[in-house]
DNA sequence: GAGTATCTGAACGACACGTACACTATAGCA
DNA sequence: TGCTATAGTGTACGTGTCGTTCAGATACTC
């Protein structure tokens, strides 16, 4: 994430003020929620923050990076932890829990900011670290209790095993072929669980 | 896709130029091998093809989507459509094709068209046309033969398999979290096919 | 030759980019 | 109180791309 919250204390020089980053966070998650990516520029949301463009540079690299931290600003939700003693039980919820959040605006936007950083490494590297992978750590802690229990076979390839869970998922939202709809979610985690093979 | 090949014979006026239309789209592709999206632009083409600018605007709607015939025009390959018999073979050449296009230049081209189509409607809507459904025409037969053979079960959900399947590799694709390896694209089928779940 | 559509070249205003400059503001520290 | 260092301001600048306009040249059909 980019630009560190508050200046440490005991540092010389006058300290970063929290009004003028919380001012621009939020005027870019507005500007986000009303125009997309394509109106959150950083002279609009300089504007709209009755801030200097330079302050921004000054914190941020770029608008790709400024959008990102405006989105955790605004969309920051608590990742679903379920642990009802059964796997596709909990994996369910995760996966419900992801295509809910994608299904408003908020799941436009973090479409267009997935489009954004395939020309923008540092929001691409902020996109992994700070929001796909705490997901993909949560799912895997339910994945092992899973393999603990005998759920699962005790050799699963847990990498392949998230990829495909929410690879579909990440797929639907930017192409917007099919809805991310709870049935969608439901038969998604069945699915991968159980394959579908026919019984022999 | 943008933009007929030819004007229709018949026609009154002078003929659209099939040699400017050409030399459009390879200079757009030579740009987008050389600079990626960012780099090609309808200025930049112009220069490029030594083709007014107006020609393009005239026969294409936005930057993205001369890039994207461009991209058609240079790396349109034969889709795979094998019939071994055994719906995991078939649908693993598939896949096995798929990410090998895409380890190349020509998936990180792709990428940067999937994530432009992110705020250009046009695009996208050829990308779904022209590029995706075509690829899932042909898987969804493969599938059918192996429900038709008793392989897949006989209520099988094809466009959740579909989304199984691709899902993941483009997933992969756009967050470069992991490679497209072909063990990736062998072990995915399998799993899909077989599901994660211990033998009870 | 008349009619019609394509292509060209140049120019335009609009917008966002990223940077530079001189300036003011606010903190710690001596 | 004054010194120093950093944060933030306001303005302006050059650059690049956008999408459009216009007049004119070109190439085809009838």
């Amino acid at each position: 994430m980019s630009g560190p919250s508050t200046t440490e204390a005991g540092k010389v020089g006058r300290p970063r003020s929290e009004k003028t980053r919380l001012a621009i966070l939020e005027a870019a998650a507005d500007l986000l929620e009303e125009g997309g990516l394509a109106g959150t520029t950083i002279e609009s949301i300089a504007a709209r923050a009755e801030v200097s463009k330079v302050t921004i540079y000054k914190w941020w690299p770029s608008r790709g990076s400024v959008a990102i931290d405006a989105y955790f600003h605004r969309y920051r939700q608590t990742i679903a932890f379920p642990d009802t003693g059964d796997v596709r039980e909990d994996l369910t919820s995760q996966i419900l829990a992801t295509v809910a959040a994608f299904r408003g605006r908020a799941g436009e936007i973090m479409a267009e900011l997935i489009g954004r950083a395939q020309s923008d490494p540092a929001l691409a590297e902020t996109l992994r670290t700070g929001w796909l992978q705490p997901r993909r750590e949560v799912s895997t802690t339910v994945i092992q209790r899973g393999i603990d229990r005998g759920e699962l076979r005790a050799d699963v390839n847990i990498t392949l095993l998230l990829d495909a869970l929410y690879g579909p998922v990440y797929y639907r939202l930017v192409v917007r072929h099919e809805p991310l709809s709870d049935e969608f979610a439901r038969e998604l985690v069945a699915t991968t669980l159980n394959g579908v093979r026919a019984a022999s």
